[in-house]
DNA sequence: AATGGGACCAACCGCTCGGAA
DNA sequence: TTTCCGAGCGGTTGGTCCCAT
């Protein structure tokens, strides 16, 4: 037996909405607000709509300040970011850019930036084989301009935030710093309602984890103490924050058989690396792309698979996160944008930290 | 001028989650 | 503790517009 429906399907209309509808539903909104049901609004206003339609309605269109069309680079990048970092989440996506829907944006992104992006990847696959000899001796000779081989996808020069500093991988993660490196971060209100959003308590894993990793608290702690004042929503551990950041989508997160995950320590479930899967855009991007795992280095390297920028980022030495493959490589390249987005430093914070559990536990001898 | 195909976008569908009873 | 129901979310569909042929 099947669910019941949210609303009688014979007597609801289907459809584009007409600016009458639009007008009722909006002025009584205006009036009295939502109530707090959806469900039962359609009958308070007299409309023929699903209660459901209704609150679409309402949220990607007659809400107030919504902006629709003309995403702006800075848009773009902000898009861009948070998908590799945290996959098709549209709804955390939409939150960090203001006036803009999740829906909007994912239908942004399906029918421009992917493909934006995979034909900058393709042209820049055919301008890295015509371009091997000369770069390569450039590179042998130490003259390369970074500019001349950055593949960033949306502009031909290195952007500022990949010349920021950023803990090497082999030091403690200083999260404080991180959350520096990223201008909107010392935001706390941002990051809590992102995080809030994102489902976290940054209390009790604090204790959680100082028993089993005392020499990591104190930097998580830098990060953590300005948001304690006002947060007070008990919800998932930290160990679910650092999946979120790391996570591909919500499909694969509901998805365990996805991850192939090692439990660590006191809860701590990290991605294991081999076995992870990737959104079909990014898959496809790192199955034509032979030189990186992640297939990522059109945003943060060059054809090589260097990263340009000097940021700690996975180098054979370097490298313990996921080992080469996985949505933790991602986050621990280090050289996300450097966003009005509150979250992405954060996560990559955590990310290092993720990563540096991983290193002492398997290099114990190093503590 | 007709038409086929692609791009874009609004809206629907079905699922999960969380709160209330 | 269990069940029910509404809210919210992401994936998908279908309609419209535009452009190339």
């Amino acid at each position: 037996m099947g669910r019941a429906p949210c609303c009688d399907k014979a007597n609801v209309k289907k459809g584009p909405w007409s600016p009458e509808e639009d007008a009722k539903l909006k002025s009584y909104i205006e009036k009295h607000g939502t109530g707090g049901n959806w469900i039962a609004l359609p009958q308070k206003i007299g409309l023929k709509r699903c209660g459901k339609s209704c609150r679409l309605r309402w949220l990607n269109y007659l809400r107030p300040n919504i902006k629709h069309g003309g995403f702006s680079e800075e848009e773009d990048k902000i898009i861009l970011s948070l998908y590799v970092s945290i996959g098709s989440r549209w709804s955390i996506i939409a939150a960090q850019l203001p006036g803009r829907t999740d829906n909007d944006i994912k239908n942004y992104w399906n029918t421009r930036l992917k493909k934006k992006l995979l034909g900058k990847q393709r042209k820049d696959q055919q301008h890295a084989r015509k371009g091997n000899t000369l770069i390569k001796q450039q590179e042998d000779n130490r003259l390369v301009d970074p500019s001349s081989l950055n593949s960033n996808i949306f502009n031909a020069q290195i952007p500022y935030w990949s010349y920021l500093p950023t803990p090497n991988a082999n030091s403690l993660p200083d999260y404080s710093c991180q959350a520096a490196l990223v201008p909107g971060l010392n935001n706390h209100t941002s990051i809590r309602k992102l995080l809030m959003k994102v489902g976290g308590n940054f209390d009790s894993p604090i204790n959680h984890y100082n028993n089993a990793y005392p020499n990591i608290i104190p930097q998580i702690d830098s990060l953590h103490q300005p948001l304690n004042d006002s947060l007070s929503v008990p919800s998932l551990p930290m160990e679910s924050i650092i999946n979120t950041a790391t996570l591909p989508s919500t499909s694969q997160m509901t998805n365990p058989s996805h991850y192939n995950t090692a439990e660590v320590g006191v809860g701590m479930s990290i991605l294991d690396g081999e076995g992870t899967t990737f959104p079909p855009e990014l898959e496809e991007l790192m199955s034509s792309n032979p030189r990186r795992e992640d297939g990522l280095d059109f945003l943060y390297g060059d054809h090589y698979g260097n990263n340009l920028v000097n940021h700690g980022g996975p180098t054979s030495e370097t490298m313990t996160c996921g080992e080469g493959s996985g949505w933790g490589e991602m986050g621990s390249l280090g050289s996300i944008p450097n966003l009005d987005s509150d979250c992405l430093g954060f996560e990559e914070g955590i990310h290092e930290g993720e990563c540096q559990f991983q290193r002492n536990l398997r290099y114990p001898s190093q503590l």
